[in-house]
DNA sequence: CGGATATGGTGAGGTTACCTCACTATGAGG
DNA sequence: CCTCATAGTGAGGTAACCTCACCATATCCG
């Protein structure tokens, strides 16, 4: 009667299934604010490494520079973001966050941490923290 | 010297780094047989539920009707499925995996678990459990 | 010094995997 | 049978990536 069609899933499944699930919940969170996945993940990367050349938030993203230059113009087209020419190199370009931009980075920093508690609120205190260590393992591993 | 950036990420913000690594390292291998990870969960899906409306399989997979219409027909393109029509609603039509597909999942079935596998050897055997343990109870808590 | 070569950013244009909307064909209820 | 719902698909759109070509600037080196 209960669905097992997930019972021969690997470790491997298990886990994008549930973080399928849960970037589906940061998705409809960050909508609210009209901000994309895209868009956040940029303003968070921007401010951990202000002033960050464009090659900097590229290379920290994963993604090509090319594409770097189209989420940091859609930053700086809803004024969170600003760029300004770097002194020390004539051609690069640095991105620094706006107070508008900060203080949405700590409204979408407030509303991530309360849909990922939300997320894993069905698991015991001592699973929670058993799963971040474990994550944590495997996040230093990808170094 | 080292990276700590992350040092003040939630368990969510882990959970969707881990994923993406996993998901970098999915598409890698699946692009050996020229297969897009769309296509993969798709044939996969269509093999458990075979034979599957399209209607079913969007609903599986979590996405309109329209786009299943899409990756089925990417799937038929390269013999890997059929449609037929379904004998008991001749609106409907019904999805069947062909022995090339059959050939090709059992491949990628197996690719998953060795890559899984790697991606999770730098943990204990106990801290799989654990972590395959814990997966599966959020995995439940999403039906 | 000056010429070759590498690097930072961006325009142009393409791809994937989604979406909505409108439409046709068929089924089902009153 | 007449209305209303449902199954699939054509048309067309979007977000988030990509590569390739290009220009400006920096760097290296004979």
């Amino acid at each position: 009667m209960h669905d097992h069609a997930h019972s021969h899933d690997s470790t491997g499944d298990r886990l994008m299934t549930v973080a399928r699930a849960l970037r589906r919940g940061f998705g409809t969170v960050l909508s609210q604010w009209e901000v994309t996945p895209s868009q956040a993940r940029a303003l968070r990367i921007v401010l951990d490494h202000e002033p960050a050349r464009l090659s900097t938030l590229a290379e920290k993203l994963r993604i090509a520079p090319r594409s770097a230059t189209e989420v940091v113009d859609a930053l700086e087209t809803r004024g969170l973001v600003e760029r300004a020419p770097d002194p020390a190199d004539r051609r690069a370009t640095t991105v620094t966050v706006t107070a508008e931009g900060r203080r949405l980075q700590a409204l979408l920093e407030e509303a991530r941490r309360t849909e990922s508690e939300r997320f894993l609120s069905t698991l015991s205190k001592a699973d929670r923290d058993e799963l971040d260590r474990i994550l944590a393992l495997l996040v230093d591993a990808l170094a």
